[in-house]
DNA sequence: TTGACATACCTAGAAATACTATGTATAATG
DNA sequence: CATTATACATAGTATTTCTAGGTATGTCAA
């Protein structure tokens, strides 16, 4: 009924090609693996999402054979799809920070 | 340029009504000083969703002068509201700390 | 061997959310 | 008296994600 909020796509696609190259298919279900199930992504939010990486850069994307004889796209995080991740990272710091000295009543200084 | 993401107004809003009945200006600045001005949220991003709230019956509505003759429409949480602001909060809670289990290489369990 | 299912990629259109821009009006301030 | 801050509001736009659909290959049970 009510959509699923997972706005930070694009950080969370960094992140998981951080530690290897992985193809689409296999970052939607690790994902869900590492994330405990809360995010489940659609294949029609991931697939743009990464197109859109590939044009700015941040990731390579190149064709492998599988064991089982089938092509894979793999996407490799690039040095400047390394440097968006950090910065991506330190604006989720940053703003999850921000909602819970709000949950809590403000970061009231002092 | 690149638009600020605030996407868990409804959850902001909500908390900020949990302390004391405040009117929309005022919940931009205290919103703004709660977050260290990590928040900048915009009128034509909160009114709407207060009429919202109010729709649903978490939030009820009701003037009053301010010491400067003014007035203002002040905003008071309900029952109702209160059970909503908990489960958003769980909700959040849940989606930040699936962030950061993605982030940090997935919850390996152990 | 064939039909179902999982794997694997992709795009178009719809829905949700927040922003920009604008309008109105009043109080405070220089 | 003009400008700025306060205070509320909506229309239209932009962005993001979802739904829904399409294509194709490998595996496995009946």
């Amino acid at each position: 009924m009510k959509k699923q909020a997972i706005e930070h796509t694009r950080l969370l696609a960094l992140s998981l090609l951080a530690g290897e190259d992985m193809y689409g298919y296999q970052m939607i279900v690790e994902l869900a693996r590492r994330s405990n199930h809360t995010f489940d992504m659609k294949e029609g939010t991931l697939y743009p999402v990464l197109h859109g990486l590939e044009q700015e850069g941040f990731v390579e994307a190149y064709r492998k054979q599988a064991p089982t004889g089938r092509e894979r796209k793999y996407y490799h995080l690039t040095r400047k799809g390394e440097h968006a991740l950090r910065e991506e990272e330190a604006a989720w710091k940053r703003y999850s920070g921000a909602v819970n000295d709000v949950l809590r009543g403000g970061a009231e200084a002092v």
